[in-house]
Formats: structure tokens, sequence, C-alpha cells
RNA sequence: UGGCGCGUGGCUCAACGGUAGAGCACCUGACUCUGGAUCAGGGGGUUCCAGGUUCGAAUCCUGGCGCGCCAGCCA
């Protein structure tokens, strides 16, 4: 898979922001300071953080805030941080989706050494423990249909009431528990209970389910259960099991830890974990749910999980995104329980950050006009010396050919250009970067009166891009010359959805999706050192942007993905007319 | 309507009883062989509201209001 060496870069760098910076002032968010508030007073020697997501999508840009969190915390207090999937439902889960998680927490930078973990592995110590609470009178088989659960369940503000095998005899339970595991019930007969409270204020509280029938093949226990633990009855038992100390969740879990703390009470565990809520990544101009990007990815909205505008952690990697800035995001962004959603400019200032600092300068040109240098020798080719990263002197330079046809991009030529246009104009002199001045004598059209081409002259004393006169052109044009140049596909991405928050004036998210979220442009001529570009890697057009060459590259058609554009302030101009 | 949680510039977060700050965004200017980058500066806040405690409240208390989550055998 694509991948840029500086992305390999351990999150534990001190160097990084976000990680521990000695001497400035600490900063950090409630979390840390609770993890910081036990270590200090012997509550906990080593935190165990964890990141435990369910195989049933691939992880997104709100799935990252996560692991950034969980795998720092354990970095910066010297604690661990285990990859554990919470596989307890087979009905949705498929090895495709582990394979896909694992990879992508691997490529953010993180690593869990000997610690991946599954739900799965405690299935035998949960049925255990299961029979432990019906011994004990705290849970019992309850024969009520789903429906019927359902209706006795109470509302937020009635009470529920009680199963009429609630208090059934432990041994009965213990027979029939016994027996749904054998198989001898369909989906749905009858469920495991815990014996709480069916008045509690807390719906969660109220007798929960913690084991059901589900005759499903999963995939990683395949056909050896056919009743499967809820992740009420799973998570915290799994945290217990690992030596978790700090079990970070998001804010709607919030409403579970009555739960979670009452399991981890009466169970025989040798280790009690504690539950903390932060506030779920929401970002503008997309969405993070799994099961909206499901359906997005099935109603073919998208080419797939991977599709470059999709918010995932492949399709971010697909359309050039660095890990590190996915990391430096979330550092910047920090955690909190507030309800928030973030600017998506958050995330791309981010992103230019790290790429302006890393990625190889290019020229392309995505919508090439003709240039003909007519005082420049038929057949003539010079190699020009092109600096390869200003900001980063060690990148070196490159060889660029110059010769007398060029592809310049469109738009840099107005025949009547507008007051604030410093671009080429006829009569006007500009300078090709890193090469020579021109000037435009005269505009060549096609028979349907269309610009075909520019006929300009160079000026010989300008090689380079300086002028012994000293004279400064005011714009500097991106080029490539055309007798070189490779052809290539480049495809535009902007916002999966037009508005910032979709379907947030109660009509359904789907109607709000960018119809130009992507554009294919097929006659982009590029520089012939971007034909060697391997896959995955992130360079800079300049003037244009970032690209990433993708996967779908064929021979002599290499296909780039625009990542994000440069800051434009021209651009911004326009805009205002 | 019950429970839990949350309200600080446009956005995200700090400030932990002692003059409300930062990053992003926005605006100006400088510089520049990317209209990029960089640098310098600027505008913008009755800290949801109302009472109370205190010499002093974003912070503590009370009461409102607003928003989020919860009535899956999903996680």
């Amino acid at each position: 898979m694509p991948d840029q060496p500086a992305d390999r870069r351990p999150p534990t760098d001190p160097a990084r922001p976000g990680a521990p910076d000695a001497g400035a002032p600490e900063r950090r968010d409630f979390i840390r300071e609770i993890v910081a508030a036990d270590i200090a007073a012997g509550r906990v020697a080593v935190p165990v953080t964890r990141f435990p997501p369910e195989p049933n999508g691939y992880l997104h840009i709100g799935h990252a805030k996560s692991i950034c969190l969980n795998f720092g915390i354990a970095a910066e207090f010297g604690g661990r941080c285990h990859l554990r999937f919470d596989d307890t439902n087979p009905v949705k889960e498929e090895q495709e989706y582990i394979d896909a998680i694992v990879e992508d927490v691997r490529w953010l930078g993180f690593d869990w050494g000997e610690h991946l973990y599954h739900a799965s592995d405690y299935f035998e110590q949960l049925y255990a423990w299961a029979i432990h609470l019906i011994e004990r009178g705290l849970a019992y088989v309850d024969d009520q249909s789903p429906d019927e659960i359902r209706e006795t369940r109470g509302t937020l503000t009635e009470p529920g009431r009680e199963s009429a095998w609630r208090n059934r005899p432990a041994a009965e339970s213990l027979d029939l528990f016994a027996r749904m595991r054998a198989g001898e019930f369909p989906n749905g007969a009858r469920v495991l209970r815990a014996k709480i409270d069916m008045a509690s204020p807390n719906l969660n509280l109220r007798d929960p389910v913690l084991y059901r029938i589900v005759h499903a093949s999963h995939p990683r226990t395949g056909d050896a259960w056919c009743i499967y633990p809820t992740y009420d009855f799973a998570h915290g038992q799994s945290d217990a099991i690992e030596g978790v100390t700090h079990s970070i969740c998001t804010l709607e879990f919030e409403n579970h830890r009555p739960l979670y703390d009452w399991l981890v009470e009466h169970l025989p565990v040798s280790h009690v974990p504690h539950q903390y809520e932060f506030a779920r990544l929401n970002l503008t101009h997309t969405v993070l749910s799994k099961r909206v990007l499901l359906r997005l990815v099935r109603e073919g909205h998208v080419r797939g999980w991977d599709d470059p505008r999709m918010p995932t952690i492949s399709g971010l990697r697909r359309r050039g995104f660095p890990a590190e800035g996915i990391r430096d995001f979330a550092a910047m962004i920090g955690v909190a329980k507030t309800d928030s959603v973030i600017e998506v400019g958050q995330l791309e200032f981010a992103v230019r950050a790290v790429l302006n600092r890393t990625a190889p300068r290019r020229f392309g040109v995505l919508d090439p006009l003709k240039v003909v240098i007519t005082n420049w020798p038929e057949g003539r080719v010079e190699t020009m010396e092109v600096v390869n990263n200003p900001e980063d002197p060690a990148a070196g330079t490159r060889s660029v050919a110059f010769g007398r046809d060029l592809w310049i991009e469109r738009e840099d030529f107005m025949e009547a250009p507008p007051p604030k246009f410093f671009r080429l104009a006829p009569g006007r002199e500009v300078r090709l970067r890193n090469a020579y001045f021109i000037t435009c004598d005269e505009v060549v059209r096609d028979a349907t009166g269309a610009i075909a081409e520019l006929r300009c002259t160079y000026d010989p004393a300008t090689r380079g891009g300086d002028a012994p006169d000293g004279r400064r052109p005011k714009s500097t044009l991106h080029w490539v010359s055309a007798a070189h140049a490779v052809p290539a596909e480049v495809r535009l991405y902007d916002h999966l959805f037009s508005s910032p928050i979709p379907g947030a004036t109660g009509a359904d998210a789907f109607e709000d999706l960018n119809p130009a979220s992507e554009t294919i442009i097929r006659g982009a001529m590029l520089e012939a050192t971007l034909a060697e570009t391997p896959v995955g890697q992130t360079v800079q057009f300049e003037r244009l942007g970032y690209f990433v060459r993708d996967p779908d590259s064929r021979p002599g058609m290499p296909v780039f993905n625009r990542t994000l554009t440069l800051r434009d302030t021209w651009a911004k101009v326009q805009a205002r007319g």
C-alpha cells in the first residue's frame, strides 16, 4: 500500500507536536489529567489503554482521534495500548474489515506490540462469568420475545415491568443457558439478562441483555458458538482481563458506565478498569458514521471504502494525506466533552503544513495551452536544474527539459486581463519558473475562434529565471516541454457534501452530496519525472496543489489525485468579485 | 415529561477563586523565481441567562434556558 517514509516516524517522537515537551507549560486534556493524577496518587503504576474497533466497517478520521488519544497516552505516560477487536456480533463483522483496521492503525504510525486481542478470545471466560451471575441470582434466562422485552422495558418516564421469568430458579436458568449454548433454540427464543432494576431511570440498568442467540458463523470462532455476549457484557470484562486502567470511549457510552461498573463489581475479576468518555469527532462537509459511510459505498456514491473522497483512513491515504498530518490534526483539536464540529479547514491546514515541508515540487499542467517560442531554434532542447523543494535544501535538484513547444496552464493566460490579473497576456512578459522570461506576441485561434496557441519570444539573457538588468515579471508560471510531457489522468477532489453539516436541515444527508466532489481530467501534461513517481507518493504540482499517484495508474497513463489545492489568495480575490 | 452529560470570539480548545488567552479562520502590511511558503501587525468575547456566596466568579451555590445521548437481542 502507499506509504511515505516520513509517516513512519513514531508518534512518541518528542520533537513532534502533541508529545510532551520538556520545558513548555503542560497543556493537557481532561483525560490526560486523570491519568496523570492516577499515577501521582499511586492508583495506577503503568497506564493501559486500548483501541477497541468493531470490525464492521473501515476506520475513519473520527477513529483516528481515538487512536491518537489512546496510543498517545500510553506513549506519553510510559504505558501500553492494546488493539482489541470488539467482535461480538458476527452478523455485521467481516475479515476484510479486520485486515483493513490493522493496516490503517499501523499506517497511522502506531504499534501495539504483542497486544493484539479480540473480545472473542474471552468467550469462554465470559460464559463462565455469566454462569457466575446466574448462580448468584444476578442473571436469568428470559423466555420473552424481543417484542415483549421492548414492551416491558417501560419508557423514559415510566418504569419497566419485571419479566415473569425473572425469578425462576437459578438451576433452571443454568440449564436453559447451557441449552442455549448447545444450539437447542432458534435466534431470539431466549436471552440471558442481568437482574438489576426494572425501575431504574437509566434504561441500561433495566435488566440488560447479556447474551443472545445468534446462529451465525464468526470470522474468528467460526461455528463454535451460537450465543454471543452483548457489548455491555463483553467490553468491561475484556478491559478487566487485559488490565486496562483507562477505558476511553465516546460520550454515547456515558449512560452505560453504571452497567460497566456493576458488572465489574459483581464478577470475580482481578483488576477493576474505569471508563472515561470524550466527545467524538465531527467534521464539516463530510459525515462520520459507519452506517452512512457503508451506505455511500453500497449505493455506489463513491467507488469504495478507500475512495479519495471518503473520510476513512484508507480514503485519506489514497487522497494523499500523510499520517503525520492526521496525527497533528488530532493533537490540534484537543479532547473534551463538548459536542463539537470541527471545520475541515483545520484538517487541511495540518495536512498542508506537513506536505509543504515534505512534498517534492514538480511541474504539471492540468489544462494545457500550447506556447511556441518563435525565436527558439527548432529541435533545440536545454536541460534546466530545478530545485525539488525550496523548504528542504536536502531534497536536491532534478533535470527538466525545456524546448520550443511548451504547455502552460490555460487559465494563466487572459486576452483581456482584469486589473489584478498578473499572469500572461498579449504583450506582457512573465517568467517561466526556473527557465526563461517569455513575452506573448500573438494569439492563434482555431476554426471555432477558440485560442489554439500562443506565439511568444524568450529572452536568452534570462536563463534560470533572472534578468541581468534586474527586471522582475509580476508572475511566474509553471510549464512543461511538449516534446517530453507525459500525458496523465488527474482527478480533482472537493468536499463530498456541499453543506457544512449534511442533513442538518432535517433532510436526508444524501440530498447534500456534492455533485462536483470529483472531476476527472484526461488531458493533463506532466513533466517527465512524474512518470516514475511511485503510487502513494504525494508531490506538489507547483502553483496548483498537492497530488498523489493513484493505484489506478496504467502503463503510460499515470493517474494522480489532487490531495488539496495550495492556499489561493487569487481565488479568494476572484470570489469576492 | 425521567436520567446522564455539555454551554468561553466564526470554529476548536486554555484559563482549576485573582487583569479572559492560543490555534484555525478572517483582515492589513513586508518579503518572495510557486498569487505558495515565511515574517510582522489587526479586528473580533455582557464566558447561555438570572439570582446568590466572596474584597474578587468563566471558575463555587441555586434556579432557569438551550443542546446532546438513552426506550437494539448494534457497538
